[in-house]
DNA sequence: GTCACCAGTGAACTGCTGATCACATTCGAA
DNA sequence: TTCGAATGTGATCAGCAGTTCACTGGTGAC
């Protein structure tokens, strides 16, 4: 009921481009190193400005990591719930999380070194979900590799997602879609499953 | 010529000592978390005793991640200088890597975290270092995988020990050796190449 | 037109933490 | 024993960066 906010006035995604700067500086630089003024810098307004959006710097953070928590689990969830068999949704997630690697690259970098500058309990609340989303691939991987144990099932996807994210953090200077051809195999190969064809597998996925 | 330094006298390796407790805490809970004191707290002495034994806070972090690196690329060097053919070469690099990743956990996990909170000038300079090291493995893995492009091959490696380094950032709970196991499989698999017999390629690496 | 309100500003505050310094203590050498 | 350099201590400094706040100006509703 009540009519749905008055929306703001100056700049209707303020908010949505503070998180896009964040997410760049605090990648490129680190989190400590970047300020309040920084941000608002390229956000377009002043450092103080800021507190128009959010409460706080770690509230920033907070959002950022859980919006690409948001896509990852939102994909995984999808595809498993989709997916007529489980070697197709392996091969899905191991794609959806190959996209998301290329398309947020800088969040995803970003979640990987800075979750330690989060108030504890934030800080629990995303390894949760994060413990989560490994566990949705271990289900898919369990039955297919029914010669590992548990703990090393875990590993495995845990290397997986290692040798993707392993693009974060260097300039390949390759094609989109050769590198991710080339994750796709590498990660494959580290769950010792082989990839279910593209086409099938791909249906699960969002395009955007 | 002269005497070899008069060496410390309350307590000898407190040097050493300092560099062990700010490993495990920066790894722990973030470089910027953890203070002065703490670190010195962890090694037995008040935070400004530390500056008797560093310059500043920034040089304990340098020499920390030098301290690795000069680990990692010793290693390499004798193995490349030595190794007869690149097969056992490249599989005594990833099991060199592995045993660094296993022993000296905390430090690199810290390398890999907390590298933009370095002065300009020495992070470049790691920066290199890191390339060589990298660049070793390229340049043993080219001849195994002449289907790969340069790049290509530079892609493969970032992956391998990114799956490797991918333990140090999660409790897995395996038993050491199966542990070394299995990320040996991985890394090779992510390279493309099938694994040279363990006693021919560990007689290269480094026991203590 | 006017009125309330929201986004943005800039100055000022504050707490924290790395760094300094003068002083105490201890050990080794002469 | 005595002297001096190496360590360690506690108080203090200094500056940065996150946060607060009073104020301004533009916007949309009535």
């Amino acid at each position: 009921m009540a009519a749905p906010r008055p929306r703001s006035q100056r700049d209707p995604d303020r908010r949505e481009r503070i998180l896009v700067a964040a997410a760049q500086l605090v990648a490129r630089r680190g989190y400590h190193t970047v300020g309040m003024a920084d941000i608002g810098a390229e956000a377009g307004i002043v450092g103080s400005g800021i507190y128009r959006h959010f409460d706080s710097k770690a509230a920033i953070l907070i959002a950022l990591l859980d919006q690409v928590m948001d896509r990852l689990q939102s994909g995984a969830a999808r595809i498993v719930s989709a997916a007529p068999d489980d070697e197709i949704a392996l091969s899905a997630l191991v794609r959806d999380h190959i996209r998301v690697a290329l398309q947020d690259r800088s969040v995803l970098a970003v979640y990987h070194r800075e979750v330690h500058n989060l108030p504890e309990e934030e800080r629990r609340r995303l390894r949760r979900r994060q413990r989560h989303y490994i566990e949705d691939w271990v289900h898919v991987l369990a039955p297919l590799r029914r010669d590992l144990a548990d703990g090393e099932q875990r590993l495995a996807v845990h290397a997986a997602i290692g040798a993707i994210q392993s693009t974060l953090f260097f300039r390949s200077g390759l094609a989109e879609a050769r590198l991710a051809e080339l994750l796709d195999e590498m990660a494959h190969a580290c769950l010792g499953v082989t990839p279910a064809p593209r086409e099938r597998s791909e249906l699960l996925m969002t395009k955007y």
